[in-house]
DNA sequence: CGTCTTTGACCTGCGC
DNA sequence: GCGCAGGTCAAAGACG
């Protein structure tokens, strides 16, 4: 795969090997910092400095929001400074920033990676602009279309402002689905196939009202088992109550009031992507995690707020 | 009937 | 300018 570097830019962090696994939790964190329409990683600032770290926990709202930068979790997860590159914020260079293979041979810190966070922080965006801008191009060109059923799109009549991307957060996880339930309810609503993989990518949007929220769902090629989930912005609203999917009700009350959990729906989100699976799936009795130990899943199940799950698995990673 | 998925067409950004 | 790849739209169909 070393044939095509650019293209697997942004696999990188989640296909090769080296996608950081922090200790036997299987998280692993990587900064996805598109200024480009997606794949594309390129300018950051430079690495952020660790000094100013100080509180030993924190949570990926704070992450997401921006408040903590990528070495900061690197050091709160327990790694060393020398790892930093597992946080870069996927800046100019091409290196994956999972480049935790310092802490493992294979990548892996400890045990069999299982799911793999991947933390993607780039700036705020106004997408929704861009998508309302096409929406308002090709309403535009219904009218001049005059009805005929065709699907003919109008040049677009302004230059629209350079596009930018919500806040992305990545992670991986080992599912049999591809889309893991999380709490919200998502539309999907578009699939592509995707270079270089065998496994179509899906684009599923929140299907609440005024929230933008986005997720990629796609497999990994080189670990089919690994279901790559990219959010795109966060949610404005809570996981809805009445939920289609949320596991027969298993997930904990916790995960219903994410206004409580002192941030947005994004981490709660992101933990029960991975809980979620777990949930279901072990409790159909069919499947279990490689590499998560029942009591890591009990963790899943126990912990509601971010913040107490974000700690205990530092806490296990620390030596 | 409402919601969701599928799917082909179209748009955008980028590299060459 | 062209082609490619990713991302999005929206009609049509499936499903409960």
């Amino acid at each position: 795969m070393s044939d095509e570097p650019r293209d697997l830019y942004y696999h990188d962090p989640f296909h090769d090997d080296r996608h950081g696994i922090i200790g036997n939790t299987g998280f692993s964190f990587s900064a996805i910092n598109d200024s480009k329409a997606d794949s594309s990683m390129t300018a950051a600032p430079s690495p952020p400095n660790l000094q100013g770290f100080d509180p030993p926990y924190m949570s990926f709202t704070d992450c997401l929001n921006g408040s903590l930068d990528y070495n900061s979790l690197t050091t709160a997860f327990g790694l060393s400074p020398s790892s930093s590159e597992a946080f870069s914020p996927v800046e100019g260079n091409h290196k994956p920033v999972a480049n935790l293979g310092d802490l493992g041979a294979s990548g892996e810190i400890a045990g069999t990676p299982n799911s793999s966070i991947s933390s993607s922080s780039t700036e705020a965006g106004a997408e929704e602009d861009s998508s309302k801008s096409k929406k308002d191009r090709q309403a535009k060109v219904s009218e001049l279309d005059g009805g005929d059923g065709s699907k003919k799109v109008n040049k677009p009549k302004k230059k629209a402002e350079k596009r930018q991307r919500e806040p992305r957060f990545a992670f991986m996880t080992k599912s049999e689905v591809d889309h893991l339930e999380d709490g919200y309810r998502w539309r999907k609503y578009g699939q592509k196939a995707v270079k270089n993989s065998p496994f179509p990518r899906s684009y599923y949007r929140c299907t609440t009202q005024k929230c933008t929220v986005k997720k990629r769902v796609e497999r990994s090629y080189q670990d089919p088992s690994t279901v790559i989930t990219t959010y795109e912005g966060q949610h404005n609203h809570q996981i809805p109550v009445t939920l289609r999917g949320n596991a027969g009700g298993m997930l904990p009350p916790s995960v219903l009031t994410p206004g409580q959990m002192g941030g947005p729906g994004f981490p709660q989100e992101l933990f029960f992507q991975m809980a979620s699976p777990m949930t279901n799936l072990s409790a159909a009795g069919s499947f279990y995690p490689q590499g998560l130990t029942p009591f890591q899943q009990l963790q899943f199940h126990d912990y509601g707020l971010l913040q107490d799950v974000v700690p205990s698995m530092i806490h296990k990673q620390e030596p």
